[in-house]
DNA sequence: GAGATGATTAGCT
DNA sequence: GCTAATCATCTCC
């Protein structure tokens, strides 16, 4: 059952980037459906956070896709080579995001793993973003798809995990933002093999 | 129109 | 642990 897109609309990130822990985040790229449900996120909140892209108020034509109202892709790159995914949240005009860091691969396996170039399962298929995109054949072709979609989509299947099976801690490579590095708005499963480390 | 720069990863030590 | 890879995007001239 895909989400609704009242679930991106609300206006507190954090919570968003709570409560898509356990939720299942699927591609359809070239007839290709795989998916997995996501186990890290980091929250983006909007102009007032110095590690967004949107901090300012900042309009570009990159970062017009995160004003849009929620319920959207935003994918960009970075580094030269990485896409990353994104989930836009909140309402028109209010850039925040939520980053997909890391997934539990559970669909098209094989597909993920020809995409990774590896030929055994291992758990840095889909720990870390970067690597998430890329299992999932996510490109920048995919930026500002509706979730509600079918190139892209998100699916509450029942899983949730309980307050105390995950863990709240600083953001990963934001050292940039300043005092904002070390807001609390990185969301992961304790534990879990395929959250980028630290994982615990 | 040119130059600086990253919400990272992989591979080697 | 450390470092190179690599290019779209943004900023300033």
């Amino acid at each position: 059952m895909k989400l609704p897109i009242a679930f991106y609309t609300h206006s507190d990130v954090l919570s968003t980037a709570r409560n898509l822990l356990g939720k299942y985040l699927f591609t359809n790229i070239d007839d290709m459906v795989t998916g997995g449900y996501i186990v890290e996120t980091e929250a983006y909140n909007g102009i007032v956070d110095k590690a967004s892209h949107a901090y300012g108020g900042k309009l570009t034509p990159r970062t017009q896709t995160m004003y849009q109202a929620g319920g959207i892709s935003y994918v960009y790159l970075c580094y030269g080579i990485h896409q990353m995914f994104n989930v836009v949240t909140s309402v028109e005009g209010q850039p925040h995001a939520v980053l997909i860091r890391a997934i539990v691969p559970t669909y098209g396996i094989e597909e993920m793993l020809m995409r990774r170039n590896m030929s055994l399962l291992k758990p840095n298929i889909t720990s870390g973003p970067g690597s998430v995109a890329r299992a999932l054949g996510i490109s920048r072709k995919i930026n500002a798809f509706s979730l509600n979609g079918d190139t892209v989509w998100i699916e509450d299947t029942g899983l949730a995990f309980a307050d105390d099976e995950i863990k709240i801690l600083p953001r990963i490579g934001v050292a940039y933002a300043a005092e904002d590095a070390l807001l609390p708005y990185r969301f992961f499963v304790k534990g879990n093999v395929y959250v980028s480390k630290p994982n615990k």
